[in-house]
DNA sequence: TTCATTTATTAACAATTGTTATCGTGGCCC
DNA sequence: GGGCCACGATAACAATTGTTAATAAATGAA
């Protein structure tokens, strides 16, 4: 999570990127839609989700000073496995993937900064995973409580519930005896 | 898993690499050291395992042709989170971190692949991720039989009980059902 | 404010998994 | 071959989770 930084300068791009304001419950970018434009966050939070069996299945939180974009997707040009929609409202900037990728051309070191970002989203799911299943959900749910409060402070239950992949009234009970 | 698979001609280094054979169950890397080998499995296969409470969990498994290496204490230097164990006798082809750095010194499009292939575990990894929250531990279980039949074939049921996340009690109880 | 919707809690029962222990088999080393 | 150990199956019981439904509280829009 913490790998040595790469300090960037985006300030000198600002121009590159496109601020909008978008309310609760805004879809950035629906399954299944092929991705054009990454975000970062200025304000508010966003999720990850996919459908299953008709069931909102959250899989991962964005807050404050984070970049988000279905990566695959963004890379590929294949369809999203997934949609990132606003959870509070929220402020994000927006920037195409042309003007993404000239920033690259320019400027190797930014390259040198997506990829530190990837090895650290891989570290992040890979631990994870190491984390389900070596835990039950509930001391999943009390490793969130410690390592991540601002979750449990931000986020509604039933999509915590769905990330500790358990149902919503499994998590309510959990609550109850923790 | 599929990107655009980008073309290395291994054999150019092939003298920079070690080949070696390991017995079954023969630790490579432990647990807690620091990572100065990657490896490239020949013949025979490898998990890798972290000790939690006394127990074995083994959340990954590699077979022929594929690269093995704790990524991110090869990378950073840290100590590894997990071990590296061969299951089935093994011929491993072994590369110190210098060699393997010097190739992609001499060489950008080795580089590319390198990302490449973080890209494809990124991908590896949150799919596993998505898929733990989705499914049942039987519905994980049918899709091993499905998409890695081989796992099945050649693993022994423990290991693959704690990749799924549950006891091999249940593992066992969960074949007879199906 | 009012009303509809979303979110969280609780209950009851079914299903699944964990735990512990026992047993049988097969492989492997001496 | 003999004996040890790893591996898998099974049983019995406890604990947890899923499912469905009802209810209460909070939120948001008109």
């Amino acid at each position: 999570m913490n790998a040595p930084e790469i300090k960037i300068d985006w300030e000198k791009y600002s121009h590159l990127f496109k601020e909008m304001e978008v309310p609760a419950k805004t879809i950035l970018l629906n399954e299944g839609d092929v991705s054009r434009y990454g975000y970062f966050i200025k304000k508010g939070c966003l999720r990850l989700w996919f459908s299953n069996k008709g069931k909102d299945m959250t899989f991962q939180f964005f807050f404050e000073n984070e970049g988000v974009s279905s990566v695959e997707s963004f890379r590929t040009g294949e369809p999203s496995l997934f949609s990132i929609e606003s959870i509070e409202p929220s402020t994000v900037l927006k920037i195409s993937k042309k003007n993404f990728e000239s920033i690259f051309m320019e400027n190797p070191e930014y390259r040198e900064f997506i990829n530190e970002t990837i090895f650290r989203r891989l570290n992040f799911y890979s631990k994870l995973f190491m984390s389900y299943i070596k835990n039950t959900p509930e001391e999943r749910y009390k490793e969130l409580l410690k390592n991540n409060p601002e979750i449990i402070r931000r986020i509604p239950q039933h999509y915590i519930a769905s990330f500790l992949g358990i149902t919503s009234v499994s998590l309510s009970r959990i609550r109850n005896r923790v």
